[in-house]
DNA sequence: CAATCAACCTGGGTGC
DNA sequence: TGCACCCAGGTTGATT
């Protein structure tokens, strides 16, 4: 599931891929899922040039030459490929942004195709003004990894609720980009249990939680992100962070840091995998 | 405010 | 082989 590891790969490899191409048409058959419709959109991007990409959250920003700007959301199951004019089509292959290169004329190759792909169509990808885009902003939690997230402000947001603390880590107003795997991996490296009230979190584990937050974030950039079934980076190769579960998916197994066994439980309607002799 | 749940979708797995 | 069913989990929105 695209969470912030790997929507991050994404955005180094368009940032690499597609920056200074020129968007000569858009085509899909999935147009609910282009927003706020098809028409609008194509009618805004043709004809633009890809001027840089931003990564907030799990959401990818392209910033056009005309000053619109793409969102895209990758949810459960999205995927955002670059690819040569004339290549195969992508499995689930739904909104397809072609490009030229803008400054090279008549080199067929130097045409390349965004294609957004999602299994499960829950993805999107909106056109916003930079007044919409600052709202988003303003919606969303403090980004990990960023000077903003200081310890300080991790024990604030700790300490304004009782919820328990695995379903504040993936709220996407307090914290933004932790998603399902990263969020329990790190309660399992920082030794807390995912139900505890977040209140109750003592400051020596919050400490813990906020440097395992960190460390796992960072190994999940590392490794290019988490692939288990869906999840590609933009060239469709996976990541191999999966490679590296704490606990997330590894229920019945060992624990790494005591080699107690991994159960599985439902919190907040979701998967959540935890070791019960280390993690209180 | 918090908890629960349906909805948005599709494909993979299971059991009959 | 077919079919009904459940499950996966990011996000929104309705309801309790």
């Amino acid at each position: 599931m695209p969470e912030l590891p790997e929507v991050e790969t994404i955005k180094q490899d368009l940032s690499r891929l597609i920056v200074g191409k020129r968007i000569v048409d858009i085509t899909t058959d999935s147009p609910k899922q282009v927003r706020p419709s098809f028409n609008v959109v194509k009618k805004a991007v043709v004809g633009a040039t890809i001027r840089k990409i931003k990564r907030r959250a799990k959401l990818l920003m392209i910033f056009l030459s005309n000053g619109k700007i793409l969102a895209v959301h990758l949810k459960l199951t999205g995927r955002l490929l670059v690819r040569k004019k004339g290549e195969k089509r992508d499995d689930w292959q739904h909104v397809v942004i072609k490009l030229k290169n803008i400054k090279t004329k008549k080199q067929k190759n130097r045409e390349l195709e965004l294609r957004f792909c999602d299994m499960r169509r829950f993805g999107w990808i909106k056109l916003i003004s930079n007044d919409e885009l600052r709202i988003m902003n303003n919606e969303l939690g403090v980004e990990p990894l960023t000077k903003e997230f200081t310890i300080d402000r991790f024990r604030q947001v700790l300490s304004k609720t009782s919820r328990a603390v695995k379903i504040v880590l993936i709220d996407q107003k307090k914290i933004s980009g932790i998603g399902n795997i990263y969020a329990n991996d790190a309660l399992n490296l920082a030794k807390i249990n995912p139900r505890r009230p977040a209140n109750k979190v003592t400051k020596e584990e919050a400490k813990r939680l906020y440097k395992a937050l960190e460390r796992v974030l960072k190994a999940g950039i590392k490794y290019r992100g988490a692939s288990d079934q869906y999840y590609l980076d933009a060239l469709g190769h996976k990541g191999k962070y999966q490679d590296h579960f704490l606990v997330y998916q590894r229920e019945g197994k060992r624990c790494f840091n005591c080699g107690g066994e991994i159960r599985r439980l439902k919190l907040g309607g979701r998967g959540t995998f935890y070791c019960p002799a280390c993690q209180r």
